[in-house]
DNA sequence: GATGAATGAGCTTTCATTCAT
DNA sequence: AATGAATGAAAGCTCATTCAT
């Protein structure tokens, strides 16, 4: 039997140049005709699934938040003690984000874009939802005497903020170096919150 | 005395023009004509004052750099103890942000974009100088013993991202809780580094 | 007996949607896409009944021209008086003119457009031949010594140019009025022309 | 003395350029590009004199409408007895509609694209402006005595309605049977409507 | 210092149409 | 008869920047 040609998969094709550029250049400084000629797709092809440039955008995103939360899994694993619960939701972000840093530059392009930009509104509800412990996750754990009775928005701040701080400067880091980064981050976390 | 009529200052008002729309749409979606518009200067006379866009952000930036490390002062004296250092640090940041959230998000979206456009590398360079306390004032405080010895990428991250991330999605406050919070962050900065 | 669910007719649902379009917004303004979604009819169902978008106003137009002649078929009856065939023809245009006043728009717009798109040729010998009162009657009249002996294309817009100017600056009327108003045109027409 | 180079007044080629094309292709078949090949100035230039291919069409309108008005001042003229304004009013038309029979199509074109498009809408104002003689006007007459009490809009219709008609069919005719068939227009206009 | 006309490359997006299935 | 993915030319328009005055 020969091997029969795959459908090219436009769709595919066209995010993944999309996906390359943006994490090229920036998503500001791509245009279409960039994602055109890497993708090999046309024009129409590319406004034929996607609604535009902030569509493509977000459909990325959509996807990096989805791999972002996998490493995160046991944030939201109810059977998780609050201790552990926390630390996975740091190291999850800190090991994804020093992995792929490129995402991480991406996904701050668009978060700050979003908040200027009426088009990009779905992108902005999007990356709103990515927190990935989540405000009645937290309310439990203060109910149950673990953490420190605070106002989400700011033990979010003080669980997360120095990771998201630290991505944001770092480099490529070496996989052995990211874990115990992680577990760093993810201590000063706990030790933040903890009741 | 004849009252002079003062000189308009065209490089004033541009400059108050183009911080206007940066802040009210973004650096992205504001162009010259904007400026042009509401400064109600010429297309020539912008460009006779500055090289162009980036280089009203980077003058713009300049001076809210300025402005916010006036409030973080004390972080600098060199008299200070380390506990009041650290803590002056913190609480200007959030002080400042606070009051000025909509710089807060231009500086962002100054950040995210000078990270991808080269032309914008005056502009990186201007906000890593941003970080008020500096590593080798760290490093000070890291020999006497007061603070835990960390690289200062991770201090920092641990001191100051807190703050960066609260005030990326807090939106106005009054300035009597703006106090509170500025106080609750600095001590948390301050349990996260000290010996 | 089983209701059969009747064929769904694409090639009407396809015309009665390009008529509300066209109708709506305008041919020019109106793509292929509209008629698409409001016919629920795929781009090449539409292809496979009409060559493009002019052979849909023109299929449309012809409708449109048929429905408007059966008010003034009493114009056309060779049976007539002078008189009645010329009344009949005002009335027939302004009561289907009144009653229809977006058909009116849609007709002006292809008339116009097609005087300059050689591609709307049909277009424009359709409308031409819209003229209910033709050219050779008219010239019966004038050797029956009903009329006067003019050229046909003055005496036609004797005849019929005050009912096309109202009814492009006319909107909805009702249709009692419409009646009364049609009368008024059609006398008018009878006295410019008659002998 | 050298003749100085005149200035090449930008504008007026833009707009000398802009009608050609109109009037040759039509409104909707003249792209940007084409007025810029013709014009000889660049694409940046047309958009710094006018905003859109609608503000141009409106700018050469505004300057046919001021031509045509000129050649129906008569029908302005206070002192003018009913007959002879309008006489002057039809006469006017359609003398400058038959020496400029491009210009007509051109505004046909205008008139029906605008009674969809609200870009448009300033065109649409002023071709409705374009009644050279008012309601007001007629009123007057009616007052005293000289002709039918009508509505304006049949009136209107009755007056300069043949005229329209004619004008929208003819082509290019010899100056002196312009004259005629003016003539004719204008008797059949006074004898529709006087008392 | 100041003006604003002039530039033209470049952008996103639309759209009628084709064609393999 | 029906589908909808694919095409790519062409459109209108924006904009940072230059430069003669």
């Amino acid at each position: 039997m020969i091997a029969s040609k795959q459908p090219p998969d436009r769709r595919r094709q066209i995010l993944d140049a999309a996906l390359a550029c943006f994490l090229e250049r920036g998503f500001v400084a791509t245009s279409i005709a960039d994602i055109r000629s890497r993708s090999r797709a046309s024009t129409g092809s590319i406004y034929h699934f996607f609604a535009g440039k902030g569509a493509l955008a977000e459909a990325l995103l959509r996807e990096a938040v989805i791999g972002w939360a996998r490493l995160s899994a046991a944030a939201l694993d109810p059977q998780s003690s609050p201790e552990t619960a926390i630390r996975a939701s740091v190291s999850g972000l800190l090991i994804w984000g020093l992995t792929n840093p490129r995402h991480v530059r991406f996904m701050e392009e668009m978060r700050s874009l979003a908040s200027n930009d009426p088009d990009l509104a779905p992108v902005r509800a999007l990356l709103d939802d990515g927190q990935t412990l989540g405000a009645a996750q937290y309310a439990g754990m203060v109910a149950a005497g673990a953490v420190q009775d605070l106002p989400f928005s700011i033990a979010h701040a003080l669980m997360l903020g120095p990771s998201y701080s630290y991505l944001r400067r770092a480099g490529n880091i070496p996989a052995d170096q990211a874990d115990r980064i992680a577990d760093l981050f993810a201590t000063a976390a706990w030790d933040a919150v903890r009741a």
